[in-house]
DNA sequence: AGGCAAAACTATAACGTTATAGATTTTTCT
DNA sequence: AGAAAAATCTATAACGTTATAGTTTTGCCT
């Protein structure tokens, strides 16, 4: 079953084949400058040959770096969940990187400060990638105020100083009405996210600014929550169009919120693309294979994981550099 | 912005506070049997009180343990990705012992062996979770010669010898057929994944064995590949509908294929639930929120997960046991 | 009380790496 | 050619942990 190990490649076996010192080999494979082109060349030659990799835990006990990002993840049990994507995504970024990724979970009823505490104090990672950003999320300004690597999946209040990567909701709310009123849709309802997340307030500040240069009406639908999102949203779309039999155009913040309110609809006797259109953010391709008469703005969050991977490094290696931020608009379909 | 970082506490400041010698300190917190239980209790509250933890590199430059397990996993676009739920599961599992989890992916247009081979020769991980098990798994093999921990998400053909996790596929394709036959469908295609994954071939002869004892007729339906494989099920379907007009029943191997299914079978006019029923298996809660005529059999991917990461732990620490293995049935819906 | 075994602890070294300071060689300058 | 400067290399130590061997203390027996 087992196999001779033929023992991993050291500094000190460089050492022993060139003749040179272990600090010197180390500083060769460093490029330091004072080490000669010639040794370099020559030290680097061997390493390939014999296949050295340098030992993470040698590494990282006397630089005190780990080489670690931790992706502290928010998670339920959402139904199309893009969390996939994202974390691969990330990791294929950090692929030819010296970095790795490490990732820890939080779920809905525990404290997300946490796992970022937890991490910071016991130097666990070089950097933090966070989800699920709150307007003031306290996450953020714990590790601004440590000065602790990280980027965010989101936007703050306090987003002209820190790394983030963000779609526009705010556009998506444009879009979203533009959509519905060339459709010739004059009563229209966005079903909202939990409102202390970011991008909640900004997809009905995105909607709102284009509502009130039209003659149309707007209303929040709020309540997304539970155990099971999906029967929830059912119930409140159903309630809700009963209660407003006039509204003929429905913004959902996600493919799932959007099915379940299609259903919901369907159930009060609404012909989708008749009765009431529906408009969602689409971060995974899929309601084109199903309903096509739903009409989506896809947001490719495989750019996202890419850029946040990015903005971590850049974020441990050049603190000083302003912090890399994206906002992408995502693409109508 | 920075802020003085009070110094991480380490088996020195416990043995400065206790007058222990470092290595009695060490043996104390490991429960050495060497060591008095009054001076362990006090080392333990001592180290409690100071929030010791020990250092990763430390341990790890020691003993040669990475304290590490790496989730290597296979992706691709799919629409409906449960490996938001497998990632989070698995660290969620490992959050309360010493490990944590790196997750490194692979790509379809990549050689699944490399980052196996890299953390095998490297020792960077103490063993390896491994998706899209096939029948033959080369990395299986690899892992079994090397002697090296691992856990599958699926079987292989060398099964009773390893860790696994699987649902039960001949039980679905049994449990589909059944609910077909009983709804009075007597032409039957199954469409099947790749055909080197152990668990497209433990479906059909599920299925087949129950239509081997009926008077039905079983087709099996090739071809789920490509970028973009919603549209090209869709062709599929709608092509094989076509030139099977009898055909009454569909069994698919996921939501998304189900979905993708149906609209290839209402372009080509059929009418699902009187025409041609569709029975799919389900990762992750979906159809319910949208089709609910669809049949599906649920799998619960957390369970999956939790289990995984058990197994690896167990490969790692008792390697001599027997291999934690489990199969498990859906839950038809 | 003396001797001996068991229990409890300590000293030393090592895992692989790199920071620091110092030593040697080579080059440059006059 | 000789001295200073520059380039290149080496010796030492340390990061935090634990394995090993050794030492001291305690308890036990006669």
């Amino acid at each position: 079953m087992a196999t001779q190990t033929p023992k991993k490649p050291t500094l000190r076996t460089i050492s022993d084949l060139s003749g040179l010192a272990v600090p010197t080999v180390s500083r060769a494979l460093n490029d330091a400058p004072d080490i000669g082109k010639k040794t370099k060349d020559r030290v680097r030659q061997i390493a390939r040959e014999i296949g050295y990799v340098p030992n993470r835990a040698g590494v990282r006990l006397r630089t005190g770096k780990t080489n670690v990002i931790s992706l502290v993840l928010g998670t339920d049990n959402e139904v199309t969940d893009h969390t996939g994507q994202l974390v691969s995504s990330i990791a294929r970024e950090l692929r030819d990187t010296r970095y790795h990724m490490i990732v820890t979970p939080y779920f809905p009823d525990e404290d997300p400060m946490i796992p970022v505490r937890y991490i910071v104090e016991t130097g666990s990672a070089d950097a933090i990638i966070l989800n699920r950003i709150e307007v003031a999320d306290p996450r953020v300004a714990y590790l601004m105020e440590r000065g602790f690597p990280f980027a965010c999946y989101g936007r703050t209040k306090w987003k002209d100083t820190h790394p983030y990567f963000d779609f526009d909701n705010g556009s998506f709310g444009h879009q979203a009405v533009n959509s519905l009123l060339a459709s010739g849709r004059r009563n229209i309802a966005l079903l909202s996210p939990p409102q202390e997340q970011n991008y909640a307030q900004d997809m009905i500040r995105g909607a709102s600014e284009l509502i009130a240069s039209s003659d149309a009406s707007f209303r929040i639908v709020d309540g997304i929550t539970g155990d099971d999102p999906g029967k929830v949203i059912q119930q409140i779309i159903a309630d809700d169009l009963t209660r407003h039999p006039e509204t003929d155009g429905l913004i959902c913040p996600s493919t799932t919120a959007a099915i379940a309110a299609v259903v919901g609809g369907e159930r009060v006797g609404r012909v989708i693309g008749r009765d009431l259109d529906v408009f969602a953010k689409e971060a995974i391709p899929f309601m084109s294979y199903f309903r096509s008469e739903i009409r989506t703005v896809r947001e490719d969050v495989r750019m996202a994981g890419e850029f946040l991977a990015r903005a971590a490094i850049q974020a441990i290696e050049e603190p000083d550099e302003p912090p890399l931020q994206k906002l992408v608009k995502g693409t109508a379909i």
